[in-house]
Formats: structure tokens, C-alpha cells, sequence
DNA sequence: CGTACCTTTGATGTGAATCAAGAGTAGTGG
DNA sequence: CCACTACTCTTGATTCACATCAAAGGTACG
């Protein structure tokens, strides 16, 4: 919130720090951040419509957002929530089509967007721009490809567990044998819809994992009794 | 089957055709024909197992195969089913990681490896073969945003017509009034798993789509008699 | 021409969705 | 600070789409 209400971010320092600019030289990081447009949204706020035009691709500075597939039944699929440092709309930017999805700010959130063309005056002056675009974009690929493992191949409950495991391995700091604790980045409703289930079986599914002494729930709390067994939950 | 006696193949005119080199110049091709090596595999040999390191990828000069996630029940997920022209593997390899998946052929089939080396040095030294190589990546993530959306959205009918439709498009010339001729790629068995569906499932549908008279079903040739009105198939 | 696999059809089972209420919990404004 | 509204979350009863199980045709191919 202290951000919110200062105008001026050191932008280049930000942009210096993301993975896909890190072999930049300064010169470049400091063009692309001249370059760069400034957005805000308030939470609930859209950034863009399913079928809108692509001029470019968005970094979040900090906040957070979904990205989803409207539905006409008014129950939505979340594809991803994304915080700070992550970036989204590269591969819609590549292929010069409309939004596949939509994009909505689920916090106050800032961004940056990174127009096509100094995009592609990059590819063209330095090949290592290029090698870190299609890195992250292998990485995208890949999650994406996992996320079809886990709906056609594994149950609602293997799906939480693995949720919860992915999230471990971030927040947890080597204290492998004791208990972890997690917080949830955002609401339950939309970890369920990014997990293809509703929130109701979502409930079901950590009341029943709380029972077996798995887990731990208090709101946004999670904790992690028993990795190992949470690990084998096979069933 | 006369080109599988024939180990003689003009390989550069044929990487030529290919999207992805489109825009080299004929030395570029050469060279990277030179470098490529040439694999055939027998109907139901595998090419890769998941897990198995990536040292490059793979085009597809006539043949068919399969990319499907093992699982520990036999049955097994199909993700896509490729043919000639078609290339697979870059993801991974930009990552550097194995492979999330198994590589089958489900008829004989002649590729050609390009080597990782390859790739890098082309990346470095023709910018355009950068962007070549994203656009295809972003093709690629938007069709799995698609299968996502697919999977969680709609209904095993709507998949199925889906992808008749799908179909229809490379197929069907010009002719939208009157009726479409498919051949359907592989077995069924094959297209169920792919649309995350049972054969049985599969069966099913079909046999519910011809009784309604929207397609005709003989073997792998479905006709589609009512374009229309299977596009508003939205039970 | 028989064996092995693909496909269809029918009967039954089940995981997760839907429907329906109630219990937190959080912001809002008087 | 407390009541008011609006969500979000939980819990239970019921339903349904699709899978599973079982068995009988078809089809291909050695």
C-alpha cells in the first residue's frame, strides 16, 4: 500500500531483477523502462477481455491477478494467478491473435507493459534476449502441460495435495521433517477453479485431509503436519 | 511406405518447407541438414520414455506418433497426436530438463533430430530464426490454453464436435453447405484418450451425433452432414 | 482362418457437481 | 463501536455425467 500512493518506482532496478532481463545490458533495461508504460488496477478491476487485441506483454510489479476463460454459465476457469516478477502475454503477443482469456486484478496491482516493437528491436539486436524469451516461454509450456497431467490423470484430492506440495517447495525453508506453514495466496474460491473443482468439494477435500492429521486449516493458514504421508495420500 | 525403402531423402528441400525454417537462407538449411540425424522407428516403438534428457528436437517427415503421460493404471493420457511436417521437443529442450512425457509411434515413421548445438548457434547468429522459433512455441501454448479450457469447460459431446470441427477446417474445402468428408488421423482408441474421454465414452457420442443425423460414422470416414447444426449441438 | 486388437452395446458404479442452508468473516456507514 | 450487508466458506442431501465392468461383434493381419 505504501507503493501504491508513490508515483515513482525505480523502474529499470525492477526490470534489471526479472529473470527474462537479466542478461541485459543497463543501456537496454534502461530503453525498454523509458519504453514501458505504467498501469494500475484496483482489485476487481479487468485488464483485459477475452478477444481483445495484443499490443505487448505485462509484467506485475506487485499485486496480483487471474487469468480465466469466462463461461456463459457465470462460473469461470482460472488458468493461472500471478504475482510480482511474473510476466504474461508473451505468446499471444507472438502469434499477433486476440486474448484467449481475460485478465482481472483480484488486488490493487501495478504493472508495466512492454510494447511489441521494443520487443522486437530486442530479439533482432541480442541473440540472449531471445534465448531467456524462449526459456520462459518452455517454462510456461511445461506448467501448462503439467496442469493436463494433473486434470486428466489425477483425483480432486491429489490435485489439492500436489497444490499444496508445489507450494512447499517455495515457501519452505529446508525444515523438511517438522510441520510446514503455508498461506494461501488468495481466496479458496479461486485456488478451486484453478484446480478444476468448486469450492465446495475444495472444503471437502482439506476438512477430510484435516481429519487424517495431514494438515492443518485456519483460513488462509495451511500447515503441513506430515509431508511424507501427504506425499503417499494415494488413494 | 515406398520413401521408408529409400534412405536417400532430399532433407534440406524437404526442412525448407517447414514453418520453422521458412525464412534461413539456403545455407542455413544445409547446414542444419548436415547436422541432422536421421531416426525411423516401427509402429509401436517408442522414441522417448518420460524422464528420458532431451539433446535437441525432433521433426516428423512422414509417419505418425503419439505423446501421451504414462500412468500407473495402464491407461495412459494422450496429449497430441503428430504427423508429418509437424515438430516436437523444443520446450523441453530450451529447458533442460527430461521429458514430461513418452514419445510413441503409432504408424513407421522417419525423423530428424536437430541437435540442441544446432539450434543455439542459429539462434545466435539470425535473429529471425529467434522469432520463428517463438511463434511456433506460442502456437503451441495456445492450443494446450485451448485443451485446458476444453477439458474444464465442456462437456465430453462438446469435445468431441470440437474436434470434428477442428478437422473440418484443414479438410474441408470451400464446401460449407453440403456435406464434409473426415478421415479421422488414428483409432479411436487413440482420439478417445487424446479428448480425454473412454472409448466407450467416445462410442457413445458418436453413435448419439449419427442417430440425430449431424454426422455419418463408417469406420475412421465421419461425415458431417449438418455443420450447423452440430456447431449448436450445446446440450 | 485364427488370433489379437479395436469397436460397440448394455448394465452398473461413483466421483465430483449441484442444490440448498447455515456459519463464519470482512468491510461499510451510522 | 456496533449493526448491516455482502461475501466467503462449510456442511449435508441429492443428482448426473462419465467411468468401469462385462461381453459380444468387427476388422486386420500373420
Amino acid at each position: 500500500m505504501t507503493q501504491v500512493q508513490d508515483n515513482r518506482i525505480d523502474i529499470p532496478a525492477l526490470l534489471a531483477r526479472l529473470p527474462l532481463f537479466q542478461e541485459l545490458t543497463p543501456e537496454q533495461v534502461i530503453k525498454i523502462a523509458a519504453q514501458a508504460r505504467e498501469k494500475r488496477l484496483t482489485k476487481g478491476e479487468m485488464l483485459f477481455q477475452k478477444g481483445d487485441p495484443s499490443r505487448g506483454f505485462y509484467v506485475i510489479v506487485f499485486g496480483q491477478l487471474k487469468l480465466a476463460f469466462p463461461s456463459s454459465s457465470g462460473n469461470e476457469k482460472v488458468v493461472a494467478i500471478l504475482g510480482p516478477k511474473q510476466s504474461f502475454g508473451e505468446a499471444v503477443m507472438f502469434m499477433g491473435r486476440p486474448y484467449p482469456l481475460f485478465a482481472e486484478a483480484i488486488a490493487d496491482t501495478l504493472l508495466l507493459h512492454v510494447a511489441k516493437d521494443t520487443v522486437f528491436e530486442l530479439l533482432a539486436s541480442d541473440p540472449s534476449f531471445a534465448r531467456h524469451m524462449l526459456a520462459g516461454l518452455s517454462m510456461r509450456l511445461h506448467s501448462l502441460v503439467q496442469d493436463v497431467e494433473s486434470y486428466s490423470l489425477r483425483s480432486s484430492a491429489q490435485r489439492v495435495i500436489g497444490y499444496l506440495l508445489q507450494h512447499c517447495l517455495i515457501e519452505g525453508d529446508g525444515d523438511f521433517t517438522g510441520s510446514i506453514e503455508i498461506t494461501l495466496p488468495t481466496s479458496k474460491q479461486i485456488i478451486a477453479s484453478r484446480l478444476n473443482l468448486t469450492p465446495e468439494t475444495l472444503s471437502r477435500i482439506f476438512h477430510d485431509l484435516a481429519e487424517a492429521k495431514l494438515i492443518g486449516v485456519q483460513g488462509k493458514q495451511i500447515t503441513i503436519n506430515d509431508l511424507k504421508r501427504l506425499r503417499e495420500y494415494d488413494f
